[in-house]
DNA sequence: ATGAAAGCGCTAACAG
DNA sequence: CTGTTAGCGCTTTCAT
């Protein structure tokens, strides 16, 4: 039943229709010329028999061009990733584009490798969620001419668009929000300090401790990973200080969540005895435990904007043709929204 | 910079090393023929110099095959599938293959719609698992030929290998796990009961009970959806019993987590006044909140063995070529493992 | 050991 | 309105 079954080609269409293979084409692809009624018809009906399908492998090899994005992202274990895939994909769909998902599973060298792979399979476009700061993969299809969004981060050297969260604001706000608490000795889990949105979060953090009058440095930050393990690792180390943090900030919420069970683990008691606030917003973790609250970043429509903006990157090429366009930097930046407080 | 520039071909290799276009095919894909250590060396160095980059589709049509794999899932937002997705990219990557990732968001217009895609993208096999309990699309791909594994259900009338969680098994645990607990009147959040799996899962928690003695008759049922808002309503309506269960199995973690917010509502304390199983294993939630017990799945591992699964048929396809190879039902079935309370 | 050439299935320009 | 034909870039069987 699934042996090498040969595919039926247009010209045994063209063949059972009585038309040459042209005129299939004509039919199937609605133009570029008219076909008369009647033949159509012939041409529909052969089509419905034999169960014609035409092969999109040539199609795009004659048409120089392909429907299919790449998506690289580290891991879609973490559910920010995964739900950006998912937006990515909606509009995909939407625009009848196809997503080829690929796992950089946080290496560099995979990243390069899935960005030749897309190039082998020309891409109609990629959209990069970097592993690490390194710019190369970018730089890479920049040298191929495959059109890129990158997803929350800039990459130095790189004229592509990105779509960032406001990493500041989300850490002002979510300082903020703590320090309406009425928390005053707050800890953070960062990340390394080299990369820009980790950087960024913490400077926003301390902007909102500055104006509410507190010396920043009382912050205790503990700089690391960005698994759910690195987060309780982080967590240990801040609730070991004299005297320790009565709130955590974390860089996001594998993070919160891990630090949530060290504190279990301390038998600390959230929120009343310590507070936690991570950057992302993973539903499941907002809902389940009432004593975590995110500040709300629209993942999902980060994968959704950064698929419109490559598609219409994309399809502008397309159009443009040899029209020598002037490169453009677009910036998108995406705000993150008030911290929610899920009761 | 990403202007249509147009790639560089066998051809212009072939000329700046002064060979014939075949010769370069044969140092690139070092075969079939030898090339003699001189030639592939100026072979080698024009394809550096140029970047030459093969074009997979003119390589795929001329082949007449791909290795691209299609995988349609209802929507990575649930983490179950998340993760799924990941297994299969996981082992795709280890065997050379690459990954379409198609969301039917649980509609079986849309599996269609993307069965046709694949065919017409000539994906090499489809790893699917269903939305709905319509073969429908089982059947279209065995019509074209397209080698296909069904994941976590069986599809009457289709030869297709199925990779299954023992839910009987599961949902056998997950009562055995309360009923040690103590719980003597338990709630059960399932699916409809047409589907196979959410059947399973009823029919072996009831065995449970039936072997403690208990009538399963006591254990009221609400059938529903599958997301986290259909366990918070199934939950409230399970609540408002008289006298109200004090435990509570859900089909999927998702569901679970709804009903401990519904709980959390209601006012009441899990687990001391509620306990909540969750079929699949969501670390998260797990994580997050300690009253949270799971029978753990190993959903990577289904993923991971169903792109084995196939990958092994379509490579036996491949070799076997024209050779009339019986059909064969395969069928793999992973068990739960024990309850884990997550402290 | 290598070159020439025939397609894979399709699109679109060129001819009627 | 429709048929014929020249490729798209590659693999591989013929030849040499």
């Amino acid at each position: 039943m699934d042996l090498p079954k040969k595919a039926v080609t247009r010209n045994e269409v063209a063949q059972l229709a009585g038309v040459s293979p042209a005129t299939v084409s004509y039919v199937v692809n609605n133009g570029p010329r008219p076909v008369a009624p009647a033949t159509r018809q012939r041409v529909l009906q052969a089509i419905e028999q034999l169960g014609y399908q035409p092969n999109a492998l040539a199609r795009n090899l004659r048409l120089q061009r392909t429907s299919t994005l790449g998506l690289i992202l580290p891991d879609t274990h973490n559910p920010y990733f995964a739900e950006v895939a998912r937006g990515v994909e909606q509009i995909a769909f939407e625009r009848g584009y196809t997503v080829m998902l690929c796992h950089s599973d946080y290496s560099l060298e995979r990243e390069l490798h899935y960005v030749h792979v897309l190039y082998a399979e020309r891409a109609a476009g990629v959209i990069w969620f970097p592993a690490t700061a390194d710019s190369e993969p970018a730089l890479r299809l920049a040298d191929y001419g495959v059109p890129l969004v990158i997803l929350d981060r800039v990459a130095p050297g790189t004229q592509a668009p990105c779509v960032l969260a406001d990493n500041f604001r989300g850490g002002f706000l979510a300082a903020q929000h703590l320090l309406e608490l009425g928390h005053t000795r707050i800890g953070c889990i960062a990340r390394p300090l080299a990369l820009h949105h980790s950087q960024e979060r913490i400077r926003g953090f301390q902007a909102a401790l500055r104006q509410a009058g507190l010396p920043p440095d009382d912050a205790p930050i503990v700089k690391g990973g960005y698994r759910l393990e690195d987060g309780r690792a982080a967590a240990f180390q801040l609730l070991e200080l004299s005297p320790p943090p009565s709130a955590i900030f974390a860089y996001n919420d594998l993070m919160a969540i891990g630090a949530l069970r060290a504190a279990h683990e301390r038998g600390w008691h959230v929120p009343r005895e310590l507070s936690i606030v991570g950057f992302d917003d993973i539903p499941q973790a907002a809902f389940t435990c009432p004593a975590l609250t995110t500040v709300r970043q629209p993942k999902l429509d980060m994968g959704r904007r950064g698929a419109q903006l490559l598609l219409d990157l994309v399809e502008e090429q397309l159009s443009s043709a040899q029209a020598e366009v002037p490169l453009q930097v677009q910036l998108v930046i995406r705000e993150s929204t008030a911290p929610a407080n899920n009761k």
